[in-house]
DNA sequence: GTTTGTGCAAATTTTTTGCATTACA
DNA sequence: TGTAATGCAAAAAATTTGCACAAAC
């Protein structure tokens, strides 16, 4: 799937879920979506807005918040918090489940999956009688500088 | 483990932690932690803060601070982040690894171990040549009402 | 006696809220 | 046209920081 028809597709889902729940259809709201579907990785909702003044739109924080609650609601974004007291956001639609591996040297968030999660969360789940919405497995540690050369920038990186 | 031994041996292995990182052993240092391993479960720096202050204890907000990042650093706190930007920690020193199941509609958070995670965990820091101190699984969800009556502290709580 | 740690309050940072105005339906 | 959504700025909430004073070592 290219880049166009993700974002066509997840603007058809937000369109639906807009109309669903009777909210309006503000272009402020689509513009929020096609900003963050075109970024990769993770963003805090601050980037986000800086990068949105300084390209075409004109959006205010509240709308932005408003707006990540709304695309939270209708899956097509996920909340984390790596330990910090900074919520980070990504784009979830048509990507694999995956979780997060934390470095806590350089901060670097590296992603993975593991299948096994699945079982963990119905055996969780069955022990309370929980309906699992998500998840949220974080990994801490130090990533290997001598074997990740590059891939982690470390304060004091040998240069 | 009585709990004053507990109390005991907590308080030993900080006296050691501070020895060993040349900090000095203050009375309000202990009984941050002495506060902290009196009380169940989670809580917050604010909530701690009132509770030290209608208790015998004189201390600040700065110091809790800084205290719970030392006794995180020495691994007799953990810090969690249940999806809110509040920190929330809860003791750690003999209690069993374990990770939270989180209601969305009451916000209770349920204990639960699973050894299964141990081997992802493995498998995930192989992968990326990682040294894994710990984890942060999260299962958000909705607890069963009927099947946990009583439990559950719904808003809409049929009375 | 040095120097780290503390308390307090001010500053920062992140998110929420109130309200007048805009614009969707 | 009625009402929800927006922008802005102020407020709130959580944490960090600066500095004078206290107290470990």
């Amino acid at each position: 799937m290219s880049v166009v028809d993700s974002k066509e597709t997840v603007k058809e889902i937000f369109i639906n879920y807009l109309k669903v729940h009777q909210h309006r259809k503000t272009p402020e709201r689509f513009s929020v979506l096609d900003e963050i579907y075109s970024v990769d990785g993770h963003f805090d909702v601050e980037s986000l807005y800086i990068q949105m003044r300084k390209k075409r739109y004109r959006v205010s924080r509240a709308t932005i918040y408003n707006t990540i609650e709304l695309l939270i609601d209708c899956n097509l974004v996920t909340k984390h918090q790596f330990g910090k007291n900074l919520a980070q956001f990504e784009k979830s639609h048509e990507f694999r489940q995956h979780d997060h591996l934390i470095c806590e040297d350089c901060q670097k968030v590296f992603e993975f999956c593991d299948p096994r999660i699945h079982q963990i969360e119905k055996t969780a789940s069955a022990f309370l009688g929980f309906e699992v919405t998500n998840h949220s497995l974080n990994i801490y540690g130090k990533c290997n500088r001598l074997a990740n050369e590059g891939a982690c920038e470390h304060k004091n990186k040998i240069k």
